[in-house]
DNA sequence: ATCAACAGTTCCGAATTTCCGAACTATGGA
DNA sequence: TCCATAGTTCGGAAATTCGGAACTGTTGAT
């Protein structure tokens, strides 16, 4: 368990991008690491977008997320704390990130309209 | 048959243009509709990227772009023509399909490495 | 050291989606 | 009319996704 699996930047696939957050419910997840503002926890994104998410699929959005390069997690103490890759990701695909937060209206700083 | 459907740009969905877009065969030919290279007909789509398409599966390729609206399609005789939406799409969401086509590395242009 | 609580993961069956061959439809020409 | 061409629809097999229940790993209390 202790070695999660993160893919090197030249490794990620912009596939792999496109399918992680072509789910809005990840996208969301993802725009709120990317924002910053909650501790990064998975507990912080419970419940996103007016829906309750079940913790195992949370866990698995969260392994999307990661495995596509979009965030890097590392356990602290009993919880797990993920940061996004914006910067690396937006020196390999430019703007790629920023484009598909704004398209989702969910850009940071941004207001969470829709 | 006639009337396909075709989204109002104002109901397009990002995660839908994601959704299209996460799969590089259905990318690809995007790609080549936006390029604007080939004639726009199905047929010119049917041996993307090495391997053979079979024709149903390329048919729902282009009903997904479609349904996404990514795409335009007409029938013009016994063919059909596609065509991009690029325009459209870049005033609802701003670099979205380029950024995308870029990540692939087939921005129109651009050469097809990776 | 043992126990309990907590944060997150894994397992696995049900539901959904994707894939593609075969059959079908629509159009145009001989 | 009959055929060829270009694409669509159907339907079943394969792959993917979803989520509840059980599990693991870590911390703090006793």
């Amino acid at each position: 368990m202790r070695p999660l699996f993160h893919p090197a930047i030249e490794d990620v696939r912009p596939e792999a991008i496109l399918h992680a957050l072509s789910d809005p419910e990840r996208a969301a997840i993802f725009a709120q690491i990317a924002g910053g503002g909650s501790g990064g926890t998975c507990a912080a994104f419970a419940n996103m977008r007016e829906r309750v998410i079940p913790k195992s699929s949370l866990s698995n959005h969260i392994k999307v997320l990661r495995e596509a390069g979009l965030i890097r997690c590392e356990r602290q103490g009993v919880e797990m704390h993920n940061h996004s890759r914006c910067s690396e990701l937006d020196e390999r695909f430019p703007g790629l990130a920023m484009a598909i937060l704004s398209a989702y209206g969910w850009l940071p700083g941004e207001a969470k309209a829709d």
